[in-house]
DNA sequence: GATTCTTCTTCCAACCCTTCGAATAAGATC
DNA sequence: GATCTTATTCGAAGGGTTGGAAGAAGAATC
């Protein structure tokens, strides 16, 4: 049984203030927060007061008042320290650096050699780029609150083992202990299904939503499923592996083995699989780069073709019918679709995918769900990664201990000069 | 924002120690709950003697000591008052009384017309038949803590309202305004999935574990599912619709109007159904009463027959790929499977359907979850709905208040007597 | 039969968290 | 400069859990 303590209240209220102050359209005053996070007003006035002292959020002037003492503005302190969040994908590592309020700072992308990768490839080029970040932005590595690094497949998170890798034959691979000491920062391992859901929901649709289901749609597909403004991670933090449900049995063989998995016709490798099945003789369906050939499908769409035409027509089934499933099982608030697919074929895509979402799905659950594109700013893989570390960093004990500590420390030292 | 509270602690830990009491294999002591919940052992004393005073639980005896002080064995006092449970089934209407220690005391089941049923008929038959119950087994009405009813569909549970019925062609029936005034019971409504899984978590599966998936195969199916040991709703409280995930696109035409769902595969009419494709001219195959039917597929299988065996191959694949797409998104730590067709079919289907998911299943989900049979005794249906109102008794302000209130009360109220 | 042991229970004080309401602070306005 | 008006801080109270001391209750022993 999971223990649950006073102190579990005030980590999550600490992380829903802060949620809101990232959320808002700038600065907010503690009048607002208390509004947003239904908390009282001390309470508020006691999480920020610790926010500040911890240096993650600044005064940032006063509100106009018509009258009466103005409400001080409050904002993240993008100076506190920066944040790392690394995509590793298929064909490439990308890396970024963020600054505390979570603006791109810098950007790095290197590629990975085609073929069956070595874990030591991977973790070469990752430290390298990290390396890069850090002295083209000049940022000194004691700054680096945490290093939120993605990787596909199925990671364990505290071990740090990988378990299994859609791209590449590794097999319990310690990724944890072989990054430690590259990198000598704090760091967070995860998957890009829960790094695009934690971004979701600390910048996009999960700042309004506390039930929502985040689609990652690019070479491997996913969802990432938040239940009460907590994130799903399963057992053995494998939840979400919706690309490798069935959906038309007996149906196109897909790279897990599998056949009918809803990745073998949704993913970039399943759209181009979809055309090449529509067009036999079309070459440009046949390059061996799916991102590419997605990418020459959107300007054959765009040029009218049939053939093309009919193969969104036809992708957007497919996703329906599999959103439709995620809509009748989880029956979540919001379906948040992102990602290369989508930014590629979004505007073709999605219309008919929502309107085959009806079709399939039951109608309260439907009713009940808005389909939405993804609002996260940039890629939300690294930004999502980089919220891992952001959300290691506010469960720091060291910095956020018991209030009884800071009253203390209150008396100990002196009353803080204006 | 759901506000957390830490009274919503103190609710969360009486649930989990009176669950240990009856899990138990009889009375337990503070020992073992204090070892079982992993509370202090201040906290059991504290939240045991509020039970104890509320009379829920009582003292039974003591254990052998091997010198020292004896523990005391505390059980569930079953004459502290009834639970009545109700399953609103596409046929019948069953309806049990329970003692507090939930074992049953009497059962009536009384048929509904076939057809399109009115309303009004499911809410004269349910409230005859609890009239029975009480009637027969001699209990007063004041005695009953509370009634629970599942009705088939999507119920919305403040309201009362059943907003879908698969059976019968009902729209937004006001089920507790006509329920309230018939029964002048303190009322709980849900669907038949949620009773399953609510069951199984006081008295099954969810015993030892707190992410777990249950499988309700009768006339209609579905899933509910209970993570963090704590039941998934959904937005709308119509999550679980396994049924109606699409599984096979384009296949067999289900009863909600889609194709390819669970549902019409592995319900009782969908395994009848796979038998009138596998032997056209068998006509134990094309009788009304699918229950019946399956049940003569059981005997024909008994018997040897080969088509039967097909029959129940055939079932066990689509059964196992349905439970792998579930096993694959959830990442579950037990599935439970139960009812109709698992009582009528289960020792063929089940051992194919387990080897089914294997072949479908990711592996480290599959690996991570055991697939069990429903050990929930008797009905699962109206025993979870009999759990529900349990649940509602322990939530009642007027019973279990906050501590300080009993404090007060033992310093007003004299020391009780030994 | 009293004493000693051993173990269970209860009780108390300490600690964590939120919240109400009074007191204080800080500008705007007259 | 006095008076409003609104924000913020502060202290006490209320709801929880928990470790440890003190009390209670049998078993074992002398």
């Amino acid at each position: 049984m999971i223990k649950r303590t006073s102190q579990d209240i005030r980590r999550l209220n600490r992380f829903e203030v802060l949620r809101r102050v990232y959320a808002g359209p700038g600065a907010m005053s503690r009048q607002d927060l208390a509004a947003a996070t239904g908390l009282s007003f001390a309470t508020v006035a006691n999480l920020t007061a610790e926010l500040l002292e911890a240096g993650v959020l600044v005064e940032a002037g006063h509100e106009e008042s018509g009258g009466g003492r103005p409400r001080a503005r409050l904002a993240v302190n993008a100076e506190r320290g920066a944040l790392i969040g690394v995509d590793i994908a298929e064909t490439s590592v990308h890396a970024e650096l963020f600054d505390l309020a979570l603006s791109v700072r810098h950007s790095v992308e290197r590629p990975l050699p085609p073929g069956d990768v070595r874990p030591a490839d991977v973790v070469d080029t990752l430290a390298g780029a990290v390396e890069e970040l850090l002295a083209a932005s000049g940022t000194d590595r004691s700054r680096v609150l945490g290093a939120g690094v993605s990787v596909p497949g199925m990671v364990e998170r505290e071990g740090g083992v990988s378990s299994f890798s859609p791209y590449w034959s590794w097999h319990e691979v310690p990724l944890r202990a072989l990054l430690d000491e590259r990198l000598g920062l704090p760091l967070w391992l995860d998957n890009p299904l829960r790094a695009s859901t934690v971004a979701e929901m600390w910048f996009g649709a999960g700042r309004e939503v506390d039930d929502l289901v985040v689609l990652t749609l690019r070479a491997g597909v996913g969802a990432g499923i938040a239940i009460g403004g907590q994130l799903h991670r399963g057992f053995t933090n494998s939840a979400g592996e919706w690309g490798h449900t069935c959906l038309a049995l007996d149906g196109r063989l897909c790279t897990c083995g599998n056949r009918g998995c809803v990745e073998a016709y949704v993913s970039l490798r399943g759209i181009a699989g979809t055309w090449r099945e529509l067009a036999p003789g079309d070459e440009r369906a046949a390059g061996p780069d799916d991102a590419a050939t997605v990418a020459a499908l959107a300007r054959a769409a765009d040029a009218d073709e049939p053939v093309a035409a009919a193969v969104v027509e036809r992708t957007a089934r497919y996703l329906g019918a599999a959103v439709a499933n995620l809509v009748n099982l989880v029956n979540p608030q919001v379906v948040v679709v992102g990602n290369q697919v989508v930014d590629l074929l979004g505007e073709r895509l999605l219309p008919a995918a929502y309107e085959a979402v009806g079709r399939h799905a039951l109608a309260l659950p439907h009713r009940a769900a808005t389909l939405r594109r993804s609002a996260v700013p940039h890629n939300p893989v690294t930004r999502g990664a980089a919220t891992f570390a952001l959300e290691g960093f506010l469960d720091d004990r060291e910095v956020f201990g018991p209030v009884s500590r800071m009253r203390k420390a209150a008396k100990g030292g002196g009353a803080a000069g204006g």
